[in-house]
Order: structure tokens, then sequence, then C-alpha cells
DNA sequence: GTGTGGATTATCT
DNA sequence: GATAATCCACACC
């Protein structure tokens, strides 16, 4: 069962807990690439100093931000990485959840094709923009609406309790002033395909 | 119209 | 630990 909108229009840090666990879908040329959302981060709008909405940010980029929690927000990263951001919350409130790294399920031999370095299971996607190289996520995907997409979306499966979930500050935000050590980061304890565990 | 730098990864020492 | 790869949105003129 797809997760429903009301599950997206939540804020950032429920949506972040409440997506670890779930199963992310994509399917492309045919194909159903799926995996377990194991690693997330809460970016919680105009008053945080890491996310691309602070200060009430509007631009072309961060447009798709201020749409209906559940909308897919894709960005490139350093010139090569897509990045997978899900909305939360409701319209003009730009609150958002990087997907930082999957548990691959379904596809996996089609992600090995488009993930060629990775030697190990546990390196396919890892990390925001491995998952986004594995998953063949791309710029077009930027807008696409998870509660009633049949190309992407977000499947329901059993929820990871809170003893489950490690929280920590989140990475690569040191730009991001009293926010660096916020903790905003989530993931599921001793699992193997964390980034940064 | 131009210059800058990043919510990263892989590979090198 | 350091660095290259590689793009375009954004800011500023």
């Amino acid at each position: 069962m797809r997760l429903p909108r009301t599950f997206y229009r939540r804020g950032a840090i429920e949506v972040a807990c409440g997506l670890l666990g779930q199963r992310l879908v994509h399917r492309v040329d045919g194909v159903r690439l799926a995996g377990i959302i194991v690693e997330t981060e809460a970016y919680l709008g105009p008053l945080d100093a890491a996310s691309h909405a602070y200060r009430g940010r509007r631009t072309k980029r961060t447009e798709v931000m201020y749409h209906e929690g559940g909308t897919v927000y894709i960005y490139l990263n350093y010139g090569l990485h897509h990045m997978l951001n899900v909305v939360a919350s409701s319209i003009d409130d730009p609150q958002a959840v990087l997907i930082r790294a999957i548990e691959p399920t379904e596809g996996i031999e089609q992600m090995q094709l488009r993930r060629p370095k990775a030697t190990l299971l546990t390196q396919i996607s890892s990390g925001p923009g491995k998952l986004g190289a594995a998953f063949a996520i791309r710029r077009e995907h930027n807008g696409i609406d998870l509660a009633t997409s049949d190309l992407l979306f977000v499947e329901q499966t059993s929820s990871i309790s809170d003893h489950e979930i490690v929280t920590t500050s989140r990475i690569g935000i040191d730009y991001a002033n009293e926010w660096i050590d916020k903790p905003l980061r989530y993931y599921v304890r001793g699992n193997a395909h964390v980034s940064v565990p």
C-alpha cells in the first residue's frame, strides 16, 4: 500500500522518521527498482540555515519545496549527484526530507549496472548521490507527486520503532552555523546500508 | 554576462 | 587527508 497524502502533510522530523523502514519504488523502463529507506535528514524550512529554503528563499530551484507534502524535490549537487528529497508539510511551508540511504530489495541487477564502482551490496545506495544513481533519479523527476505517481512512490511496510532509530547531526552542512549540530539525521540502528554509521 | 560553490563520491597518498 | 570530477542555480554587476 502506498503512503497517503496525510503521511506527508506533517512536519519534516515526523516524515523523516516515518520514512525509515518504508519502501521506495521507482519504475523505470518497465523494471521495478525498490528498496527500504534506512537513512534520512530533516530540513525545517525558513528558520533552518542548512535548508535551501532558509529565510524563505523561493527561486526556480526551490520552488517545489513550497508545494504540497509528498512532492519530490530533486537537485543536482556538485554537478554530478542527483539528490532525492521528499517535501513535507503543506503548501507554502517549505520543509523537506533528504533520503540519504536505501537498502536495495528489487531490481538489484539493474542498480549494479548504474553503480559499476560498487563491489558490495552495501555500497550500491549507501549515500544520497549513490542512491540517486542506483535508482536512476534525474532532474526530470523534480515535482513528481509521490502520493499519486505510478512511476515513483513509497509503499508502507512495517514501521521502525523509536528505539531502533539513531539520531545524529546532519552531514555536509558546515556552513549552517548554530544548525550544524541539530539532531536532524535519522537512521536505522545497525543497518549496513547507512552512509556514515 | 560572468563568477562562484555546493545536503558527494571515488581515488589517490 | 587531499583532490578531481562536473554542472547550473544563484548572486552580483
